[in-house]
DNA sequence: CTTATCTAGTGCAACGTTACACCAGCCCGA
DNA sequence: TCGGGCTGGTGTAACGTTGCACTAGATAAG
């Protein structure tokens, strides 16, 4: 049955240290024949190590956990292939689970990952707090937060890195008032994670620094709707621009969120019978697949997704590598405003 | 460091195997009040099982692959989240990899995963072939493909599950020639999948039943591009939609081999100039989140995904855990129109 | 000739867990 | 009083790997 260091080493005719050595890289210590018998046993066995024994002896390994709210969603599911692709060019694997935001789920999650010897964690869409880690922290549990910014870190947070949402937002609004927008309402949604918060302050922001109204009229967040869930990402997009529209002085522009809730707002804007971009100009966040091939293309803040998964990858390894030493390392990436066609000057009705 | 079952007995003033006694479901074979202390003693150390130990006592390992080709695409993001969700209400977990397609990341990955302990492997897309795994077969894993016909297995493919595809194609022909349309092609792509053939058959039944022509110049299969990715999913529906109506007598319908490909057939049309579906009906197939919200709403065709989930992951893990039995399982979901606002009546132009 | 150094290895304890094989008391019926 | 069956445990050998601590034999230096 079991194939293992040890039948490898009996048909090469060596002790299992000997083979070991060979796989550990210690290929130096035995003469080019000895290595060639042992290379060849093992391709006729078919060997291959056993992780869970390499393990437990060693106490490291190499696999990262990822948690992500869905890979459903196209965000999280390109930015959790990027970690992966970048994971893997150094040598790890990740685990991925999908946690729905649920802070029970991922601790259970995270404890999960740590029995299987996991020592490094990736965390998309932070949420406010990490507070449900500390424990797995102190246990020696690294922490990465994949779109939290530098400024409002939490204590057990290892290392992170974001785009500069409130440098998004700001490049966004100020496309639209560009445009001669005066009136720019923004779709939030309910959840409330460090990403969306930064956002809309940039939002705000912008409107202030051009003396413009920044009202609550102008903000749909969602509050109150709960059950959130990727299949209700977009769908929730459309509900808000549904309602922004029937508010009694509705907007021309709208800064929404991410694009699946941008994607969504088209939709709604539909419903109301408003026409993109002619009637009601979007600008979105993230530069999704979808957002190009959207019809009007979808104006949009884009993301550097790959390297900053590579960095924050770079990162959680160099502190789970190197120890615990030194203060977190915080990562910002430049967002990057992307003209298509959803955000069309101001249509002058008087 | 280490805070083993060791430290819990010793905590407790029990022994190891007391210990571990309660941590597999034997905890009728002691006291209440030893079974409180021991509770006491596990929560006061925060200990937490070593997956890698008891994996190798064992043999046995509560964790299932998955390789998909990205989980960027938003049908197998989807795909893949259904399936964790399925396995961890068996208690399974579930360890995803985004393989591209290409087979020797695949046999690469699998040979990982096997290392790891895993003995359940499940294949998104599946490739023409198994051969690439058969190694691994006879080491004793077994491989379960989401996206395969019954009727084409593999001697290695342990257990299958997917939409009826010729089926499917043919009821989204079908829906297109209720609505007149006579000249009906088909965007394909160039990547040859069990189940796109299986598409592309139902699509040339549901024409031939009808009478109506079926040639070579009424579909496009995108021979020749290479450098395959899912960045480039939309983008090949684009190009192929493009190349389909610069022919010399373009088809008035179209039915496209997946939406993301259809998401992109519309932009395709749009550049064009065609407005679908006043000049051009179009049909998808796995009606993804964003195919409800697009402009218009995409007519596909729905595959129950969710319980297609479950019943692969239950047939694959009574294959695990009840021995080699029998043959192959092999399941097959029935295939559901949707109709929305892609396909119309056909404009007759004379 | 002795001692040091190098080459090419070997032996073994440990990592944390499981489960088989035990066993000390106690109670019950005969 | 003995035997048998409970109850509530305990002792320990593995599982496959690693890496420290060794060493036999050859060669080189003094």
């Amino acid at each position: 049955m079991g194939v293992g260091i040890g039948s490898v080493a009996k048909m090469a005719g060596v002790s299992v240290t000997t083979v070991s050595n060979l796989l550990n890289g210690r290929a130096e210590r035995m003469s080019p024949e000895t290595r060639q018998r042992v290379m060849q046993a093992i391709e006729a066995l078919g060997y291959s190590p056993n992780t869970s024994a390499r393990q437990l002896k060693t106490g490291k390994s190499e696999t990262l956990g990822l948690i992500v709210p869905s890979v459903a969603n196209p965000f999280w599911g390109l930015a959790a292939h990027e970690i992966e692709k970048a994971a893997m060019a150094r040598g790890y694997n990740v685990v991925f689970c999908n946690a729905d935001r649920d802070p029970e789920l991922e601790r259970r999650y995270a404890e999960k990952l740590m029995s299987y010897g996991v020592r490094g964690l990736i965390l998309g869409s932070s949420p406010l707090s990490f507070s449900h880690f500390s424990s797995l922290v102190e246990r020696g549990l690294v922490i990465a937060a994949f779109d939290r910014s530098a400024a409002d870190a939490d204590i057990s947070l290892g290392c992170s890195v974001s785009v500069d949402n409130r440098l998004g937002a700001r490049l966004a609004v100020q496309h639209l008032i560009g445009l001669g927008h005066r009136r720019i309402g923004a779709i939030s949604g309910p959840v409330r994670t460090a990403s969306r918060i930064a956002r809309i302050e940039g939002y705000r922001e912008a409107l202030q620094a051009a003396g413009l109204p920044v009202g609550a009229d102008l903000i749909w967040e969602g509050a109150g709707i709960s059950g959130f869930g990727d299949r209700e990402g977009a769908d929730l997009g459309r509900a808000g621009m549904r309602e922004l529209l029937t508010r009694a002085e509705p907007p021309t522009a709208v800064f929404v969120i991410n694009d699946l809730y941008a994607l969504g707002a088209y939709a709604g804007a539909r419903d109301m019978g408003r026409s993109v971009p002619a009637d009601l100009s979007i600008v979105g966040f993230d530069d999704i697949l979808l957002s190009e091939i959207a019809q009007p293309p979808l104006t949009t803040i884009r993301q550097p997704i790959a390297p900053m998964a590579a960095s924050l990858v770079d990162a959680l390894l160099a502190r789970i590598q190197g120890g615990v030493e030194g203060d977190p390392i915080h990562l910002t990436a430049l967002p990057e405003l992307v003209v298509r066609g959803s955000a069309a000057p101001i249509n002058q009705p008087g």
